[in-house]
DNA sequence: TATTGTTATACTCTATAACTATA
DNA sequence: TATAGTTATAGAGTATAACAATA
């Protein structure tokens, strides 16, 4: 076993964790029913919104066609909104309504709960040094 | 964002830049088609086997249902042996085949150069670090 | 009663290509 | 020509529950 083949299957396993976890955990805190990839676009949005779709699609590192969908039903459930930008008629601007920052408020709370569980095992200067290795990925 | 959050952002991220390298460049080296969950059933199977079924499936944190499957379809491509345990009547062992270690030759070299390349802006003390942490979680 | 593995089913996520409208 | 976004569609992955066989 090769070490970057391990680093992978590592970072899958760690990746199967949260995801299973956040599942398990999520339908308390989710009624619109927006799902895990729709809560991941949230968070995104949050950090660099408002902004045109393609930054969106970029930043999460997913194919454009499938941002539509997921973009049309977070409007549909009052997520986020849609406008067309004034100064080039091909692009959309998304922006968090309140109720999608009212439902971040809880995706983080969630989030930050699932994370210290599954982080238990590492010290504060391991969580600092995995949080700066990953922030230069 | 908290740091919790922003750490499984970040995770999410790395995950989705290693499927999708993987998942351009797989075609070549994976005439049999297992895909990514098959390749990732291999890696794991070869770190524990002869194993049974349901160890393999904990290992990979994935669905016992999702797992038969899964198994069913390596079994069929000659990728890896179903054999049904002497000591316990429930319990089917699995063990790759010649083939199966054959392509799991070919899936370390893809998986090495994908990480090599994703790898790349850290240094090798961060990358002991990195996968001493992964390790340890 | 509990566990291993199977089947059925519904749902979510992903990949590809063809299309429109704007630039 | 190139880019932003949409639509259609097929395929891969996931979750749940019900089930048979064995312990």
């Amino acid at each position: 076993m090769n070490d970057a083949t391990l680093l992978a299957l590592e970072t899958d396993r760690l990746m199967r964790r949260i995801e299973a976890q956040l599942a398990r955990r999520a339908p308390a805190i989710d009624p619109a029913k927006v799902g895990p990839l729709g809560g991941m676009a949230l968070l995104t949005l949050a950090e660099i919104e408002p902004a045109p779709t393609q930054a969106l699609t970029t930043r999460m590192g997913r194919d454009k066609s499938q941002m539509t969908r997921l973009i049309h039903m977070l409007e549909t459930k009052g997520m986020l909104t849609r406008t067309p930008c004034e100064r080039d008629g091909r692009v959309t601007i998304l922006a968090l309504t309140p109720a999608g920052h009212a439902l971040l408020v809880e995706i983080r709370k969630l989030m930050s709960e699932v994370m210290t569980e599954i982080l238990e095992p590492l010290d504060a200067n391991d969580r600092r040094r995995l949080a700066g290795i990953l922030g230069r990925l």
